[in-house]
DNA sequence: ATTTTAATCAAGCGTTCGTTTAAAACAAAC
DNA sequence: GTTTGTTTTAAACGAACGCTTGATTAAAAT
């Protein structure tokens, strides 16, 4: 009861940047912005996390630490293939609407001017390439087959990530006091249903059975005029 | 030879911005250092754009202008739907291959807090909207059913899209001389191909293939256990 | 020959940036 | 009640920010 009512001053800080990362972006936030949002003192980041970009090194830490106990969390060889494929759309929509903002600061943070990023990424990228080979196997793909592989190397992430971004978005429209025609216009066009429990276990399902009828005909897919030029490292 | 031997000015300063603006994103980029890049002074840019704002405005008008010719090139009701995927899948990414950093730029940028451009986004996201129903409805599919457009929105753009900011980042990875210990383990694990031409036929056939099964599996799934709630305005 | 227009420049406006410092306020421990 | 270590504060550092001004140049129009 000693002040610990409030969350303490650090998760203030962090709670603050990740919701001004996701709106505006990481290098349109300046520290001051975060200090006034979550009620501290300018310095009080520097004291807890040392530099601006390490909030941001703290954000992309925990994001990918629990987007991978997600898709390492959808069972072994001996699960049937397609009951894998829908528990890991099921928990990978479950992550990103627990993690909105998390997931959007992330994923969207654009790291090629900024090397420890960079690095911190490629770390954890190089560890998801080596966790989804297995489920690529098990899913009769050839992992040789570079082209396929590209095809289908994040395509579950981005479509919930972008699902996710696009109703963060109509969220902030909808906010909007003053709409413009164009704005009007779309609003009324638009068929926006309430993002229920309902709606998530409709959309994983249909999400699903996309993602394993997609995969498996491009498994099947042997493409007559094609010499082997599929192993060009 | 007066001088036309070199872009104008204005073509100096749009072409850096882009360049720039896809590699750090719009606020990580001052006016300076487009004007350094292009190699003209920094009033140039008011004299040519006005506001650092309105060079956004630019690139994301003639990349939606871009994006849209290309959608909407893909033959009519009386073209067969499995042509018209193939078409649309092709001509993506072609747009995108031509258009790399201009569509990284306007399709990555958060326009939430800069009211100008989202308006801009929001006006060309209606248009969209009304071009897509077209072929969703020659695809079977049923438009009134939120949650299966939710799916399918974006997902041919956003996959395509996603393919060719690897790519980029990729590139980057490997341009940067001094590499850590797990930037050197990712090059190692990671297969890369060629991007040339026979790649990207390859790419766009294998895309299409999963994107025309996907969605025709979408069409056919009718869950049982659920009742009509799919018009939930 | 004179005026008008377009293009370019150096310099600087006020503001905000990320970061740091030194001291005050506070807690618990001795 | 003093000490000790943690948390918080106000103030300020130099650098960079977006943007503007007024002068200068060269070509075009009159």
């Amino acid at each position: 009861m000693t002040g610990q009512e409030k969350k303490d001053a650090k998760q203030r800080i962090y709670d603050a940047a990740i919701s001004l990362f996701a709106r505006k972006g990481y290098a349109a936030v300046g520290v001051r912005e975060i200090a006034k949002t979550a009620n501290v003192n300018i310095s009080m980041i520097c004291y807890y996390f040392g530099k601006k970009v390490d909030i941001l090194k703290a954000i992309i830490n925990e994001c990918y630490d629990k987007y991978y106990q997600t898709i390492l969390n959808i069972g072994d060889e001996s699960t049937p293939t397609q009951e894998r494929v829908r528990l890991i759309v099921r928990n990978l929509v479950e992550f990103f609407r627990a993690n909105t903002e998390l997931a959007m600061v992330a994923l969207n943070t654009l790291p090629i001017d900024i090397p420890e990023i960079m690095e911190l990424k490629i770390k954890w990228m190089s560890r998801k390439s080596k966790a989804t080979i297995e489920l690529y196997t098990q899913l009769g793909l050839d992992t040789n087959d570079v082209v396929k592989i590209n095809v289908i190397r994040a395509v579950l992430t981005t479509i919930i990530l972008e699902h996710f971004q696009f109703r963060y978005a109509w969220k902030h429209i909808m906010q909007t006091p003053n709409k413009s025609k164009y704005t009007r216009e779309f609003i009324k066009q638009e068929t926006i249903p309430e993002y229920n429990d309902a709606f998530y276990e409709k959309y994983s399902e249909i999400l699903a059975e996309l993602y394993f009828h997609g995969l498996n005909s491009i498994v099947a897919h042997n493409p007559a005029s094609e010499e082997g030029n599929n192993t060009t490292k």
